[in-house]
DNA sequence: ATGAAAGCGCTAACAT
DNA sequence: ATGTTAGCGCTTTCAT
């Protein structure tokens, strides 16, 4: 009695937290009994369990997370890890990756990583600290031979988006980037175009060599040698793009058409030929990769390549998912993408 | 020594994982010692501590967070509650955050919030359900009268980012969103554009009822009457501005200068007049607001209003972990902004 | 400076 | 269908 006053009072600073006894107490049952109707278990009276709901409801109770994580040895909480190339992609990477922890009472830590050097060796201890129960990780950290050992020896759950399979076949959610690369080159070559050029995305990352290996068949296929002087090195931001644009649209004998890695490198090569008046598709075509959202704020409203991200991070949940609760773990999942046209690449000038 | 073999192995499906007991048995020291070198309280001869570091070490041992969480009564989880507008804008805010986290053991989990109404009357069960300490929520779910009063109630340590501290003066970092809205007219009207129009944000966006207010100020301040039909609805999304602008621009007497209420409504007016072909700025002014990563990405680059959202959400942080460290609630803060002049605005026309 | 014992609030295993 | 009894792995008194 003489405890029940602060108890039945809201939560917060004033009294304490009501706890299962509290409940069990007032309901007049076993705390077992409160767990099951909780947790939703069976061989609860109906009649019983609505009681105790009412009760749990008058009190204010909530069960306590940390308790129940203990008894339980799982946290629910599953970490992305990512370097930050592109607000549009971040923010897709967890929609998509939330949309499958939706319901599952798994929740989502973000973990921006600015210097994978910062992590190396740390990302093992960062996930015990926070008590993960998974990890989902994107390229280029997913692919550090380093930081990848690390989460391998540690026997983490844990998924790659866009990881390198070929590094290692430890599960990874990916599209075909050579290919994609390639169908676009060649959508650009079939424009007319000879002198094409591109802007590599950071060279650690995965997708950034495959595409360049595609842009370079199609070009073979196409009986055009590769030119050095026309690929140039970006780093997935706009602004590497805009430099690169600067350099190559400066000179005399320019490309007639650009490729970017993603599309906020293609981004700053519009930037870049806007600046250079240069009109685009008119004088200089330009397409880009991934189709984020930016793909559509950008004028001319960017041809690329529609990697769906989104849906790649869902799967990797997905799989992650899978992984922590029947231990069962996945080799490679690939996506499909598409060639997205829009109006930043047209017919080669004919001058 | 039978138990020995398992522990001593690396963590994971192998053997379990080590605990305080473990360590301080291999130590020969008791659990409390050891509980005081790896939370690094005093007490402990620098021998011992240095002993029972290197058996930790050598233990793979990693102190359970539930367990810690549960003693302590805190989870060191912080939430984070949007509402998705702007890619760019979420991801500052994320950053912002993370800054002020980082090294305090606190985490952020994200909320994105699709419809309001599913989380009105939700949000506290939702904290408790993943156990946060404190929340971090933006508008206009924040100024929302239930989610607000919700929230009030509960006790749960809460801070606003851009919050309305005439709904409550509770915790809430904000700018003058309607001296920078006035400001950003001023300067328009200053290059002798006499016909403004508005595509204001969400209506139930504090910021968005600010930024009309000081549009309309500024015209009344010039002479001008605001007229219904040059105040365009906007949601504060790209798409929302681009539809704004193809209302706004399709008719003869249209504007000569259009202030978007965030950049990205302003990049979608800015697409607007690139279909219908009329030059910016040489015919049509635009400006934005917010200066995200956006402003410098489209053509031309946004003239806006700096709003320091990194900053702000780096200042609520701060706020919200003293008060779940001392209970010290705050008011509102004010971070100044600044007008940012870049190439979207210029005089004009005389035509 | 160090340790023993008692929780923290829940779930799991095992009665009944 | 319901309850009892141990933990889960740590921190917190409070002794020594």
């Amino acid at each position: 009695m003489a405890k029940e006053a602060p108890i039945a009072g809201m939560t917060g600073k004033i009294g304490k937290r009501a706890t299962i006894r509290d409940v069990a107490k007032a309901a007049g049952v076993s705390i077992k009994t409160v767990s099951r109707v909780f947790n939703d278990e069976p061989n609860v009276r109906e009649e019983i369990r609505e009681k105790v709901r009412q009760v749990g409801q008058k009190l204010n109770y909530h069960p306590n997370v940390a308790a129940r994580n203990l008894a339980r040895r799982r946290s629910h909480l599953i970490g992305l890890f990512f370097e930050n190339p592109s607000p549009a992609y971040v923010t897709e990477l967890q929609m998509g990756a939330l949309k499958r922890l939706r319901g599952t009472g798994y929740r989502l830590l973000i973990f921006p990583v600015e210097d994978r050097a910062d992590i190396r060796g740390a990302m093992v201890s960062t996930v015990y600290a926070s008590g993960l129960d998974g990890v989902i990780v994107t390229p280029p950290m997913c692919d550090d031979p380093v930081i990848l050992e690390e989460l391998l020896s540690s026997h983490l759950p844990f998924v790659r988006v866009a990881g390198d399979s070929s590094i290692h076949s430890a599960g990874t959610v990916v599209i075909d980037d050579e290919a994609a690369a390639f169908d676009l080159a060649e959508y650009v070559l079939r424009l007319g175009h000879r002198r094409l050029a591109i802007v590599i995305g950071d060279e650690t990352h995965r997708s950034a060599r495959l595409r360049l290996k595609g842009f370079r068949r199609a070009l073979r296929t196409a009986g055009i040698e590769p030119q050095p002087a026309l690929e140039i090195q970006g780093a997935f931001t706009f602004q590497s793009g805009l430099e690169a644009g600067r350099r190559l649209l400066h000179h005399a004998n320019r490309p007639t058409a650009i490729l970017a890695s993603n599309d906020d490198m293609a981004a700053g090569v519009l930037q870049a030929a806007h600046e250079l008046r240069i009109p685009v598709p008119q004088k200089l075509s330009v397409v880009g990769f991934d189709d984020t959202a930016l793909a559509r704020m950008v004028w001319p409203q960017l041809t690329t390549i529609r990697q769906p991200i989104f849906e790649m991070a869902e799967r990797a949940a997905d799989i992650l998912l899978r992984q922590i609760e029947t231990g069962i773990t996945s080799e490679t999942a690939q996506l499909s993408y598409d060639l997205v046209i829009r109006s930043s690449a047209g017919e080669a000038p004919t001058s």
